[in-house]
DNA sequence: TTTGGCAGCCACACTGTCAGAGTGCTAATA
DNA sequence: TATTAGCACTCTGACAGTGTGGCTGCCAAA
């Protein structure tokens, strides 16, 4: 549908009407329009257009006699052809890059405090998924016996990040024997990405003499060892800034929301899905989720090195889009720029 | 207070008001717990009674003309003197057990599970935090460089946990350089509880030749390497059960538990402090958090080997005691079992 | 094409009423 | 002395009726 070639009027009407609507969270009526806009017509020509609008779905009344309220397709069109980026003011820049660049923080602590960053200067839910590893190179394995029967396997992608992982080898395995291993896998899986690996170990190993059963192990334990911590990657915050919004006064909505949020994967393999670079608006329904047809999310991704993360807000779909864009653009480059930069410390555990 | 001596029939009502309030979330009349119960007294005496209580702080009532309901001091007293376990099924116990039980995973995975069970089975929010590395003792360490200018500390505790922490060193640090530095840490740090180390490694370290500055770039990142990771320790699940109770109908209510739960770090640092043997019960107000003021926390501590962890669950103070009790204890022990004999994998990411 | 005016519509907030549930007190009873 | 039945009183929550405000749609005039 052309959308572009609606006439002024409707254009103007419309990006009234959402602009006045995101802050009042009221329909709002032809009279508003034609008064506080000072658009040089009256609410009766005003009218006129809104019924013209409705008629394209764009608008939509909640009830006869109430004021409008844009649609998804609405916003769609709003966020397509009429947003107007609003210029972060230089002192928010200077809030989130101070945020940021505070010195001797590992990646873990930045994303945190990108996450609040994110939501307080939003009042929306910040989100923030680590870089995936499953585009990264693999430039170094190690294997480093950690007990009598435990060898840990750490993985180290170009990018310089790395993740560890422990495996729980049945018999004891001799120093000798470890190193031979590490240097074949070095020799055969490095360059590769680890997802690439993940898919095609099995391949690449075959016929690899398995002296103590340590390859067969390694293989066995690839969905381990080559993809993300499925549980730490996502980090979400200022849910409350959510729940304070007209649009949650809905029990049922709230549930769902927190569900959602408790099971971090499912938003994540969502966001992740997603993952193309620059900046990506998501209008209501367009989202896949039931528990998030009313929120729309504004993301974009940053690089480390050679893989990615995603950081966005999620909010109503009665956000301020034109401001969100500005910020969460801004700060996926200044994440991106702090990242690569930066004292590449992290705490980790394992067991 | 020498609340044991209550009367027969005081201990009785107030059971027994407690019992269908925690059913009900209404505030109870005489006659209910009257007829229900069949004290075989009326609805009169029961009234009496129940002033007598009300004397005592044990009851109130929301407004003349309403029922009664527990204080949080009636439910302490309910807790401590007319609880009576509630065996659990061993349907139920069995639930446990297998979900637990499933072989082949790591503790992050068994903790997320436990959260999970605990949360619906009890109808509450789960919550485990994983064991305190600060009072295991340390076996072994190791440093292995990852890269160029990157090292990562392996940190084993006796009871084979391991957690692994990357330091950016600034200047090149060759392989014997980290061998002797590895080897001087080994010496003088072995045996000693992390949490000991971490209080004390600056004498400890006192007078080693530094080549290479290692040994103080350890001692400056001691918070990183002898503490534990501060944000994946403790696990939520089952928070809409909370959210879908009567009590939480309050928006400020909600948000504010929200906002609890957003940042773990409170809750675990509470939960944490807490922690000595056996079973916890902590009602209302004895919780340190107006978030929680209206809550109770049913808690109870796990072994893994010289290290300890704590799982419970969280819910209004109108909860099932006695069930929760013996779901939580059970689970505790059943925990510990199975991290004691298990293969001990686990994964984790680094940087 | 635009505008002012007008009739109609609907949600919402407010009010008053009423039934139900529960208490405290008192007088009678075991 | 302890218990009970009865009664008057109180408070809440649900419900129906009412009035008001804000909007729309339409129409006739500019």
């Amino acid at each position: 549908m052309a959308f572009e070639n609606l006439t002024d009027r409707e254009k103007q009407v419309l990006a009234n009407l959402i602009s006045y609507y995101i802050q009042s969270a009221d329909p709002v009526g032809s009279r508003v329009i034609a008064n506080k806009f000072a658009m040089g017509i009256s609410s009766a020509t005003v009218r006129n257009t809104l019924q013209d609008l409705e008629e394209l779905g764009l608008v939509e009344q909640p009830h006869t006699s109430a004021g409008r309220i844009p649609t998804d397709l609405g916003y769609r069109v709003y966020v397509d052809y009429l947003l107007k980026p609003e210029d972060l003011t230089e002192e928010e820049k200077q809030v989130i890059r101070n945020t940021l660049l505070r010195e001797g923080r590992g990646i873990d602590e930045i994303l945190g405090q990108t996450s609040h960053i994110l939501g307080d200067i939003t009042n929306q839910l910040g989100v923030t998924i680590a870089p995936q590893f499953d585009r990264g190179q693999l430039t170094s394995l190690r294997l480093i016996p950690v007990a009598e029967d435990r060898v840990m396997v750490i993985v180290v992608v170009q990018s310089g990040l790395a993740k560890s992982v422990i495996l729980e080898v049945k018999t004891q395995v001799d120093h000798r024997a470890l190193q031979e291993v590490e240097a074949v896998l070095n020799e055969r899986l490095a360059g590769l990405t680890l997802g690439e690996i993940r898919r095609t170990i099995d391949e690449r190993l075959a016929g690899v003499r398995d002296e103590g059963r340590l390859i067969n192990l390694i293989i066995d334990s690839k969905d381990k060892i080559w993809t993300d911590a499925s549980k730490s990657e996502i980090r979400l915050a200022g849910a409350d800034h959510l729940l304070s919004q007209p649009e949650f006064s809905d029990r049922e909505r709230i549930s769902g929301l927190v569900r959602l949020l408790e099971d971090g994967r499912i938003l994540s393999d969502f966001l992740r899905q997603a993952e193309k670079e620059g900046l990506i608006i998501s209008i209501g329904r367009e989202n896949k989720f039931s528990e998030i047809f009313d929120c729309s999310l504004v993301t974009s991704s940053y690089q480390v090195g050679d893989i990615s993360g995603t950081i966005g807000v999620i909010g109503p779909t009665r956000m301020a889009y034109s401001k969100l864009a500005s910020v969460v653009e801004y700060t996926a480059r200044t994440i991106s720029d702090v990242l690569s930069g930066i004292d590449h410390e992290k705490e980790d555990e394992s067991s």
